[in-house]
DNA sequence: TATTAATATCGTAATATTGCAATATTAAAA
DNA sequence: TTTTAATATTGCAATATTACGATATTAATA
């Protein structure tokens, strides 16, 4: 036991659910608005915003890019990370049906 | 080691990644879609859409109680779930800035 | 070509999550 | 008031995540 039972559900569900447990950290939540803010690729600088030794950023950054929430390119011999959209798309999609179904259908009953 | 640094960050970062986290299983994707699904309080059937024991389902539910994700109301011997719109706002909210970033800003350069 | 700077990977300890059997709780129904 | 049905809690084993020191990799620079 302890495994999820992965097999058990949708292609989408676990592809959402990798998504949203790659934001499941403060750290990464973090990470992704601090490319936001500076507003530009990040090269080099993400490790001093953070609390977290290299490795850990490291870590966090790389889970980020398997999700597709960023993507980092090789600028020399730093790593330029930014946003990438593919993740970010298809949560939108996900919570625009929700919103659509929450305003359309009067859920909320309880 | 292995303990978040939950101080460092700020609470609506922390706040955000609990959302996500709560959204970071399958099966707990999966509760939130038949809710929406079936389109009125779900009270008793969960547990039966699911591959899990009866205890890790009532687990699932108790995570995605506690970040405002669904709501549970006592109804006789049973118990009446829905979704709870507070959660899912924030995490709208969160959305709806980053579209607008990316939209306004050219933030994908790499 | 050595050195330096930036980042990644490995190994491992601490902690958290997942899942379930057993048991408890709670309220309706018999 | 026992029984039944629905859900929650407890305890615990299996697995995953978080964090970091040590080390590797890679490319610019001296």
């Amino acid at each position: 036991m302890g495994a999820t039972k992965t097999d058990f559900y949708t292609d989408r569900q676990n592809e959402l659910a990798i998504l949203a447990k790659a934001l499941g950290h403060p750290a990464r939540i973090a990470i992704i608005e601090h490319i936001l803010k500076v507003n530009a690729c990040i090269c080099g600088d993400i490790v001093n915003e953070l609390p977290l030794a290299q490795p850990t950023v490291s870590q966090h950054l790389k889970e980020l890019k398997n999700a597709k929430l960023i993507k980092g390119n090789v600028e020399g011999n730093a790593i330029c990370y930014c946003i990438d959209e593919n993740g970010f798309k298809k949560f939108k999609n996900f919570f625009q049906n929700i919103y659509d179904t929450l305003e359309k259908k009067n859920t909320e009953c309880c």
